[in-house]
DNA sequence: CCTTCCTATGAAACTATTGACATAGCGCCG
DNA sequence: CGGCGCTATGTCAATAGTTTCATAGGAAGG
């Protein structure tokens, strides 16, 4: 069986959890699992039937009265087998992709009180994703004092949202630094 | 003149601090800038083409005694009010890719022990990461005791190294809570 | 009735990025 | 002298990802 590419593998996990259509999936990309691995419908469907080809899910056709039919995927044991192979294979440190630290990097040619208003709007922005993430926090946390089992999907969907969280902070920390320096500073 | 994809302005911000070749710019795509935005030389010369294509840089060729002559870019007019008017225009808030945080959410089926030994792995290496950060941003503090002028190139590469030192610290942070759910989990 | 939105799947064109291939002269080490 | 690595510039194929187009039926609202 072929090389599964990242999307393949961030396709068989949401699978992991239950049987979705590519619509289902396209939705999950939303939130929480789409904010670290994004992908729209038009690269879901292609890649599911590879997967499908490739032996990795199966699908069966679910007739709808009131809206189209659907196709309902699911893992394969190959699949699963996969997934939790790939999930402790060595992985090198990606490289990062930022246009707004990229932006920084010449931030001295630009209009400062301009440069401060793109930083102030993206130190909100950042601190409204964050308010989110602690909503489903405190969501998560009200259904129980502890913290999910380690072997649950509930820990690891806690995990990533841990990581969601100190993400946004440590953003509109660094956008916040850089707004109070362009407005503090010497005209 | 047409637009100039991001990768463009990643080259113009590097010519906008002095003339640079194609080949110079690749290596300075290692540190700083390219930890927010990295190319290969593939992907870079053909850029500069189109960069002076559309009138955004120029080039000589210097010829060399002891190596290959190489094109000397530098930046137009066009190129540097190209690059001043992007610094702060409006930008969309980057969806992220981070297969590491996209494994996390599979931590469920994976071997514990595993597990913990690759973010225990990523750990060291963004506390490397941050010791390398940290060593420039000492060796800028030594220079003079106060921070350079905003105005300056020299402030903006300092801005860009704070946000590496927080992601750094911010992902190597998560690396260890996750290793330490892991290590100390019941078995 | 008309428009808009939602469900649902898919193809096609375009852009971006990576990795391999290609060339070529110089210096260094064994 | 032979191979390796550095400087220097490029092309090409493959993969990945985004955007747009296409289709189609039901629901909801004006």
């Amino acid at each position: 069986m072929s090389t599964i590419s990242t999307l393949g593998y961030a396709l068989l996990s949401l699978l992991a959890r239950g049987e979705l259509s590519g619509y289902d999936i396209a939705r999950q990309m939303k939130a929480p699992i789409g904010y670290f691995w994004h992908a729209s419908h038009s690269q879901i469907y292609p890649e599911l039937a590879r997967l499908e080809r490739d032996g990795y899910v199966g699908h069966q056709v679910v007739e709808q009265h009131d809206r189209p039919d659907k196709k309902v995927y699911s893992l394969t044991d190959a699949g699963r087998e996969a997934l939790r192979t790939w999930v402790t294979s060595p992985l090198d440190v990606p490289s990062v992709r930022d246009e707004l630290v990229l932006r920084a990097f010449s931030l001295w040619l630009g209009d400062r009180r301009e440069a401060a208003a793109l930083f102030r709007e993206h130190e909100r922005r950042h601190e409204a994703q964050l308010e989110e993430y602690q909503a489903i926090e405190a969501h998560i946390k009200g259904q129980s004092a502890r913290l999910p089992s380690i072997d649950s999907p509930e820990f690891a969907a806690y995990a990533t949202l841990q990581r969601g969280m100190g993400y946004e902070r440590e953003c509109a920390a660094w956008c916040r630094w850089v707004a109070e320096q362009l407005e503090g500073g010497p005209v």
